[in-house]
DNA sequence: GATGAATGAGAGTTCATTCAT
DNA sequence: TATGAATGAACTCTCATTCAT
């Protein structure tokens, strides 16, 4: 139907605006300018800035969840899981530059989010991310000498620091590139950077 | 360099309604009234939002260079860097709260911030993190295996989340936690998550 | 003059939706879905929203004058005629509660109506009013000492006072209450307020 | 102070274009226009185009109320308090005509204020003028045979349209007109219209 | 130094209306 | 006849900033 052409082609436009700008800087002009519609049309279909934004960010979450949920159903061996979640930020930010880099610049932190929402969205994630640690340790592949939720931590925060540099420096994701942030934070996560 | 009282006042002020409300969100009239004085005063002082901001940030890059500095021409062992790095940004935290609260939410990814200098200014800061995780190769300490720009972005993502979970579960930091905090960040860098 | 039932729906809606919101506050959206139907409809039919309140209003002063008229040309006492008109606009408010209200909150003084036509039309109104005094003066049963316009304006002021009393306090017009605003008005009009 | 000053020039800038307009169409650009003053300072002063007009609204009750009160208090006959009633509002009309006009035009009915707390107020006037309809009975100067609610009804309503039409006719107040509307209004009031 | 009245560009949002289907 | 996607002018309100005192 063309109703959910034109609402793809917003939302497209609403990514890329969002991410130039922020969302505090962003204009709602410029992102009907940028979808080629009229002004009304946004809000005919979104009813404002907020609700546009947080359909986007709800779309992020949503497949993050999904990933999630998966890699803790999966009978996989937990590094395995552990390559797929560091796979799907990676392809992610290969994938939809736009959605990364909103995320992380606009959802992570920013006080643009810091909502009881916001905190509880963080938390869920953090709590999938804890159940496949504790998963790993209760395997035996990962140490029980730290709590889960700081593995959990370490884990995330070194994707996303990845992720981030390659945001603010606008670097395109290479094959090669990719290749060598999965094995650095893989290798370093499991068996740390000291030299044997 | 002595500035007024008045001056230390308004820069408190805006600590607590950037950290409060966000840049984008924060209003010259709040942070004047937050210091109990009028909102002409702040732009005889500071003379725009921007430069108070900028002020703020630039004292924290400040300090954070200066002990950056400090512990690349130490001569201690790598490990005591990495301890030192990972104590200022708990004490700051504990500290400074509202700074550290502002650097995590408006600065580190923030739009707000997705200016050349602000790119800059973290790129200077990986760059000091580097040279000490080069030192660290050079000593024998850390492998040559992960390349030290990547070792910089695990070990300080993994600080950043721990306060960035603290920040937006406003979370005191008490002297325990602390403790976790530095042996879990550092148990996993040097040796790894893996169980033995 | 065939209207269509839809007319009739959309018309009926209009009458609860300017009742509830008053003419500005009230959107051809909520009309359109009061009616059940869509709001390229309304347009179709009635073409603005001010045509369709003109309808409205024109129903009301055509009804309010073919009965102003009917008195006028009757051979009744003059009592009976001012009996006639009171019966009007009570029955009227029970019938039509809502074009009752629209006529007191949005026509009879409101800037909405504020316009050469609108002054028009209370003119015609108080000019057929005012013929029925004279009438009552020439049969002698009104007093020649209070010109026959000030006559009418403060026989209609009590009737519109005591409409607008009810309108404002959404009461429901019982039998009761009806017959004893009648002899209110009737009594204080033709024999005044004061004891005998 | 100047503070005042301007206050004053906006009030009345408002209460011009409020009168011109009517409350949904007056644009604050043409008050802050009328009142030669920017934009922005009218919000600074008032805040919202709402508060703005009860601002004026309720200036206009409270010296009816005060009114209302010194009558009802006084111990001089009914007729004399009727009187003064009357006098209040032709004085008003002839003094501040925009004020009247907004009241007429935009209060009394006007679904502006159809809130609870409008019809609270013209429920405190219409009490008050009841209670000097039953001081009239219990001084035995108005018959018994009205309830005393109705009694208001009739008086109040007899003024309104007087004054309604002046408003809407744009009519100047001349003494004898005013004189000619007191006349009217008491005599059939009290002595009723019937010819002796 | 200190105040806060005054400014006005600019943003989000509303909603009557049009028109292709 | 009927729909509702699409338009955009118009409006309220915000808030960083200026400046006379």
């Amino acid at each position: 139907m063309a109703k959910s052409a034109k609402q793809g082609i917003i939302i497209d436009a609403a990514l890329e605006v969002f991410r130039e700008r922020g969302y505090a800087d962003a204009r709602m002009a410029d992102i009907a300018e940028r979808a080629g519609v009229s002004y009304g049309l946004v809000y005919h279909y979104f009813g404002s800035k907020e609700v546009l934004f947080e359909i986007i960010v709800e779309s992020w979450w949503n497949e993050l969840y999904a990933m999630m949920e998966r890699e803790v159903a999966s009978s996989a061996p937990t590094r395995d899981k552990l390559v797929g979640i560091i796979e799907f930020f990676l392809e992610t930010y290969g994938q939809k530059p736009n959605l990364m880099s909103i995320f992380v610049s606009e959802v992570c932190r920013s006080s643009v989010y810091h909502t009881e929402e916001g905190l509880a969205q963080f938390m869920k994630f953090f709590g999938l991310c804890e159940k496949i640690m504790i998963q790993g340790q209760e395997s035996g592949f990962l140490s029980r000498d730290v709590p889960p939720h700081h593995l959990t931590y370490i884990f995330y925060g070194a994707i996303e620091t990845f992720i981030s540099v390659m945001v603010l420096g606008k670097v395109p994701l290479t094959r090669r590139r990719q290749e060598r942030a999965m094995n650095a934070i893989l290798q370093v996560f499991t068996d740390g950077a000291r030299a044997r």
